[in-house]
DNA sequence: ATAATATGTCGTATATTTACGTCATTAATT
DNA sequence: AATTAATGACGTAAATATACGACATATTAT
């Protein structure tokens, strides 16, 4: 029933990350992330009111795009941004979003 | 059971934006309407492979988040994109990730 | 007045997301 | 070796989103 593969890669792959940070949690995620450098793990479960599981999940979903990495240390995995990746996403967003604004206001390129 | 109350009204606002952008047929529909800045609506339906109905109610969404407008003209309703918001919108957008990605780098402002 | 055209509204089936608890696993600690 | 702590994996209920057909409404054209 979903049409998502009827439109090309480069949409799927652009709506895909608008998708991810279409949640508060989630970017509730990212921003104690970014100001708790230490990235810590399981505190984000303490930071966020959500379930564990629950929080779990939603980092699943930033990891899939590559916003955020873990890395297992001993029995803790401790999280945090990918900045390389979110600088690359934000360009990415940013020309769609700049291409859309130029054709519209035909004053850019 | 959904939770979203539970964050603050910024995220919230700024992930309902993220979440209108998280779908390729809605990103289709915004680069349609930037080409043929004649705004022409049924025409929408024609160029996106989905139903007349499912393509009214993804531009509900985009109308929602004031990504769009339409305006009746008669019999039928052109639609355009609100160039000013989505302005607005991609600064919103963008002083986000800057501010996950400033905090991360400890290189900016 | 009637027909044709363009949209919107409503109901609904299916898919996906959200949210959580429970159980399993793995690594330190005692 | 047993316990504790930190996660991940799995199952599942409830909420939302996606997609569409059928019907309603309104504005032109005939």
């Amino acid at each position: 029933m979903t049409k998502v593969e009827l439109f090309s890669k480069d949409l799927q792959k652009i709506s895909g990350v608008f998708k991810a940070l279409g949640h508060p949690a989630r970017l509730a995620i990212l921003q104690y992330l970014a100001e708790t450098r230490v990235c810590i793990s399981g505190d984000i479960s303490n930071e966020i009111p959500l379930s564990r599981t629950t929080v779990s999940q939603h980092l699943n979903e930033l990891k899939e795009v590559n916003l955020i990495q873990g890395e297992i240390e001993g029995v803790k995995k401790n999280y945090c941004l990918n900045a390389k990746e979110i600088s690359r996403i934000k360009d990415m967003l940013d020309s769609f979003l700049i291409k859309i604004e130029c054709i519209d206001n035909q004053n850019c390129q």
